[in-house]
DNA sequence: AACTAAACGAGACGGTACGTCGTGTCTTTCG
DNA sequence: CGAAAGACACGACGTACCGTCTCGTTTAGTT
């Protein structure tokens, strides 16, 4: 439905979209996310600043599309038979992605980009958030059919306190995750 | 030691103090904080802008002293006898600052500016986030000392995971605190 | 050798120059040199401060090139075939320059400024002062090859005694010049 | 009328002025004009700002108090019989000051700022620029009397001329006043 | 000696303009 | 015709000084 009739023209350049999400990298990395500019990034990726705009919305964007691309931020749901053990494995994955700098530090400047900029907050929260709270809504689905969650406390919630815990760790505390963490979530959430 | 012989010159007019913090609450409310300047805040206040950066280093901290001076961000530390009581108390009591639409936005603008703006975050941290941890802090060790607190699980992380949730509904699922959320997190927290 | 290959980009707009030198005009009529702002000039033309700055270096520049568009500094040099006559007519066509308050104020503002900023000063000497003295420079040659000039007296204190004189009175008794100095410094610099 | 009733109260610190005008004359010859400013007049002196606008109006008669205290800027009025031997020594006199780099500096800089603020400008006139046409009018009053004139030229417009050339040299073309210049004057506007 | 008055240093205040940076748009030229 | 180059209007930045205004202190008359 889309390439149907191939629009007249040029087509979009690969060659330009890679050097933009890899300059962005770059920068980001150097100066900080405070620091990145549209045309710092057109500037070191040698893109006319309009080839950015007319494929992203902001540079909050452009960074989700090249940490997306750099680093794949889709986990896959494990199915290990038990709560337990599928939100150890699941924690354990997650935090492969937290440990890495610049995920991390890409991931905090996204978040509170999506405080600033209400129009990118509803994009993040959808593009990624919620996609990441339903690959463990299907964990935790499976447990509740399974009977394998603490009483009086609802799957959302459950949900909201596994990765609650994980941002604020990221975004107040600073610290990195733990292995010791995951297996204290386990602990908390997963009826004996 | 340090009020000893009052410095001369003229004193800090308490005149533009006050005018600068109204001006800043306003100013949020209207536009957010994205749209909130340092030229706008000194427009609206009748202040001049280099009156406010001799007091102030960036519009995040002239918030972060509005909210504190409007409204008193800090929570008195319930001793109800029982670490279930204690948490349900103080959840309650923090709740009430966090259904405010206004210290909300707030709240979730400085967390996203401590993410983006390292001098700023670490000012935050202290002056802030960690004198919370520190009030719960108080209520764990008690539990801790009664042996209330779940097995397999640090103070520290009880903490982290009380505060994780409140923020993640902050910042990420944007749902108000609840009192059902109160009640979950006491019927996961806290001993039978 | 300059406009071989026009480089790409957007090319200059003709419009925002004389809007420019326009609104420098009209502004320095009305609130005088010390007045006029690069802020109050961007305003009245409606163009960006960095568009000014990216093709003048100062306010003076910018009055200087308005200046020289409105008003032809340029004079003639004439050759009636005597040093009498060359230099009556000379400073009559001057005198036309200087009788426009516009053109005086301007050119007040522009010797003022060419003390007070050494780099504006270089540029002001070579582009008007200096060209200025070369046309009268060419009548006085004249006048030496057919000895009309006073004995005792180099050629280039000739020049620096009629420019001095119309300069002093425009700085210092702010008299306007007259057809009787024009007489009397002929009276005085021609050889009877 | 002005010292009757020495009124109550502090008196002016003699220190204070003292300090000023060196401190002006300092920062003058290592800043420039340009970069002078009271605050940094008032800082490299130890005064306050209050008691610089207290005794003057503004940097430039700061300036002019400063260069008339250093180097007395009246200069006698010769008597030596003759025009000729008046003017020379008269421009002899007047060169021995405008040779110290400090004085023309500051005389260009005084010029200048006469262009620019109108009120200073009259008191410069009055207090400088007419004092020293008024004794150069002297001697030409007198050379008048004595019918040393040139023919076909008013006295006022000799004074122009010796001014204008002078003042020409030091805001124009910039060459110090030479020996051969005040010889040249005077076989110009000398009766043989 | 107490009181009044003025000048002093210091420094905060409301302002204005500075010159720069980044935004998002528009225009021109090249491949 | 997409993409580079780059000019444009705009808005805010953080800084520098302006000239004014308290402050508390010091120094001189005046009671």
């Amino acid at each position: 439905m889309d390439g149907d009739h191939p629009r007249p023209g040029r087509k979009r350049s690969e060659e330009s979209r890679a050097a933009i999400l890899l300059a962005t990298l770059e920068l980001a990395g150097e100066v900080g996310y405070a620091g990145l500019t549209i045309e710092g990034i057109a500037a070191r990726s040698g893109a006319g600043k309009q080839t950015i705009y007319r494929w992203w919305s902001s540079k909050a964007d452009v960074l989700l599309d090249a940490l997306a691309t750099k680093a794949d931020l889709r986990v896959a749901i494990p199915d290990e038979g038990s709560f337990a053990a599928d939100l150890d494995v699941f924690l354990k994955r997650t935090f492969e992605l937290g440990a890495k700098k610049q995920v991390a530090d890409g991931l905090r400047a996204l978040m509170a980009q999506a405080q600033i900029d209400p129009e990118f907050g509803a994009r993040f929260r959808t593009e990624f958030l919620f996609r990441r709270r339903d690959a463990l809504g299907e964990i935790v689905e499976r447990a509740r059919e399974r009977d394998e969650l603490p009483p009086g406390i609802a799957p959302g919630t459950v949900i909201d306190i596994v990765f609650g815990t994980l941002w604020y760790r990221l975004l107040a505390t600073l610290e990195p995750p733990s292995p010791e963490l995951a297996e204290e979530l386990v602990a908390v959430l997963a009826k004996a």
